[in-house]
DNA sequence: TTTATTTCGGATAAAATTATCCGAAACAGC
DNA sequence: GCTGTTTCGGATAATTTTATCCGAAATAAA
């Protein structure tokens, strides 16, 4: 529903990031591991968060990728943006190629006001907040505690 | 965002009926012309909603689709069921496979309540009210003007 | 310089979604 | 019964999304 699983990547992805010491590379290999998600694919997202400029990669030894500075302000509309496109907050609901407050669908109206919701709970929540609330305990971003293998703990 | 095209497809079709004098059949080629989708993707999604009930299907000349008695009473989440299953309000905003109030992602508690925005509106859009909206003229389903050639008018 | 490691970039493959095709069955009217 | 029309059901194809593979370039350390 709603995200793509490559936004979903993206996203769980930058908030790990986010959550490790600001500067010290992490390894995609690291990423996809924990997150569980396939690691090869995740390459390809990571690739286009660095062309995004949201992201900085390194090569070699001590490689990997880190958060550009600035970049724990980043939202995650913002990152929608670069995965999804404008579509995500243009599009009609019910699918229809024209549907504005001019010539609307029979869902347009009432659709509207949620979709703007949506919209402003996204440009809400930047990565920083979002890592914080997984380094507080309270929240998480891997499923299975199993998940924590690879990080050097049992 | 949100809907499969199958979705949006099937809803459109379904309001369209709607529209009509019922009992008296509709073409599949009509209703696919009508909506400018594709005609024989159309008709597989008919089929479908002929087996969750919620149409009746006559064969031959005259033939075509209806609304089955009561079928005006259903709501959007009800047809959502049958085109998308469970896992539209069931499924984790950040993809995780568990994702619950115990075990959360970090966006979770912030999501339910936009989610639960998003279930009740589905749950009070039937077709009776959505089909009376573009009767009332102030709403529409098909995108171009265009489009009402097939329904006799020019 | 050599080696091991890691991202880069392009090609390729697998899976899911969307779309098309066609023969058969059902059916109304003649 | 015959004809034309329409849905049915199965197979197939095209497209998009997701995922994998591999050689090359970059880089740190030995």
């Amino acid at each position: 529903m709603i995200l793509s699983r490559t936004s979903q990547y993206a996203i769980q992805a930058l908030i790990f990031i986010a959550t490790r010491p600001s500067g010290e590379p992490v390894l995609n290999r690291e990423i996809a591991s924990y997150l569980g998600v396939p690691s090869a694919y995740l390459a390809k997202i990571m690739q286009s968060l660095c062309k995004g400029n949201l992201l900085y990669s390194y090569r070699g030894r001590l490689g990997g990728f880190c958060l550009r500075e600035g970049a724990e302000k980043t939202d995650l509309m913002q990152i929608l943006l670069m995965t999804e496109g404008t579509s995500f907050t243009k599009d009609c609901v019910l699918g229809l190629k024209v549907c504005s407050d001019a010539t609307a669908c029979p869902m347009h109206k009432k659709w509207v006001p949620i979709k703007h919701k949506i919209v402003a709970l996204l440009n809400e929540q930047t990565l920083e907040k979002l890592a914080r609330a997984v380094q507080g305990g309270k929240y998480r971003l891997s499923d299975l505690p199993g998940a924590l293998l690879g990080t050097g703990r049992t």
